[in-house]
DNA sequence: GTCTATAGGAAGATAGAC
DNA sequence: GTCTATCTTCCTATAGAC
């Protein structure tokens, strides 16, 4: 146990880099392996089950990210506000101010679609019901309602975030964020309804 | 020129087809002859330069379909409600009710990223400024007001579509097709001051 | 214009030395 | 735990018969 333990967390950082970027079918052992700085032999003496493995590490770590960055915040103590406040600036982050894609859209592509079509689904799911649990405590609204709220936004960061990557402008990434209270907790009048 | 014509767009439309479903480095040559029912060697016989002729191929057809579907009937006559109208109804077609993906999201991935970059820039940038130009004219409102919500209309269609395709669910979809009006133009009060 | 056959290389994955 | 060397399979692309 003296024996100096490479950081797994770096490795992973960098292999979801690749991931993320060049989707599945793109992540090629060579990518990795040169991203890495390890040998392919060596990256399959850390993830035996090779490239699959490899995606699973990454999707799990970016799973347990979301858990303690954007889920624990948005059912913890504090103003409906600050809660969101915290996941935009989580996502900010991770995002990198909206100039990095997002690993559910890059993984639902090619083989990687049938392999992590649960995985994604799943968290797609915990997220969309985190925030419309969160609409729905602050402004009492109906539970459909609130579910429309938290797809529009779990909907408008990967929108933006896929105009981001198309034409280089990452503005919208941003106004997205900024206006995630607005869309949420509006003050009044139920979106649905529009004025004739 | 009395030979038979085998339809191109038959082609196209299967080629297509592949690259919206498993991104540029997922389409291979041997899934390209399986979904046109043509050998590897008569897809290079029909485009010599191989793959990425076929993807360009692929694309040009679908920037066509654009201006045909989408950009014409935005700058056609009638009112702002029935053009836009006329491009959820295409958008609808061409998405399959949401069910199938976007060129420019999966082929923004890997090595289609360097290859494709500059035409779904232009393919993002047409369509943004041609919903712009629209709510200019209909609600007679700021230049950079109008094309945020153009961003905003586009990034929702782009979303809805990756939620769908992580998710199973196409309602997000739907709903977003169906606000459009609401969404670019709003009765009255400017979305970007919100409430107190 | 389509096919079979094949070249040449890169893919994912493994064996075994150190 | 990392490496070099290698295996097998699949990839893109081409040659040439029909």
């Amino acid at each position: 146990m003296p024996t100096i333990k490479v950081e797994p967390d770096d490795i992973i950082d960098r292999l979801m880099e690749v991931f993320r970027t060049v989707g599945y079918d793109g992540a090629t052992l060579s990518k990795l392996s040169k991203a890495t700085g390890l040998q392919r032999a060596s990256l399959y003496h850390r993830f035996p089950g090779g490239k699959k493995a490899m995606a699973e590490a990454v999707l799990a770590h970016a799973g347990a990210w979301l858990d303690t960055h954007v889920l624990a915040p948005l059912t913890s103590s504090g103003t409906p506000q600050a809660r969101l406040q915290k996941m935009a600036e989580a996502l900010d982050t991770f995002y990198v101010q909206g100039g990095k894609s997002c690993l559910l859209d890059s993984l639902s592509f090619g083989e990687g679609s049938a392999i992590f079509h649960e995985h994604i689904r799943t968290a797609f799911a915990h997220w969309i019901e985190a925030l419309a649990a969160l609409v729905v405590e602050s402004t009492g609204c109906p539970t459909a309602e609130a579910r429309r709220r938290a797809e529009d936004a779990v909907l408008s960061i990967q929108g933006a975030l896929v105009l981001a990557r198309g034409t280089g402008n990452t503005q919208p990434f941003q106004r997205v964020l900024k206006h995630l209270p607005s869309l949420l907790l509006p003050a009044r009048r139920s979106p649905t309804q529009r004025s004739p």
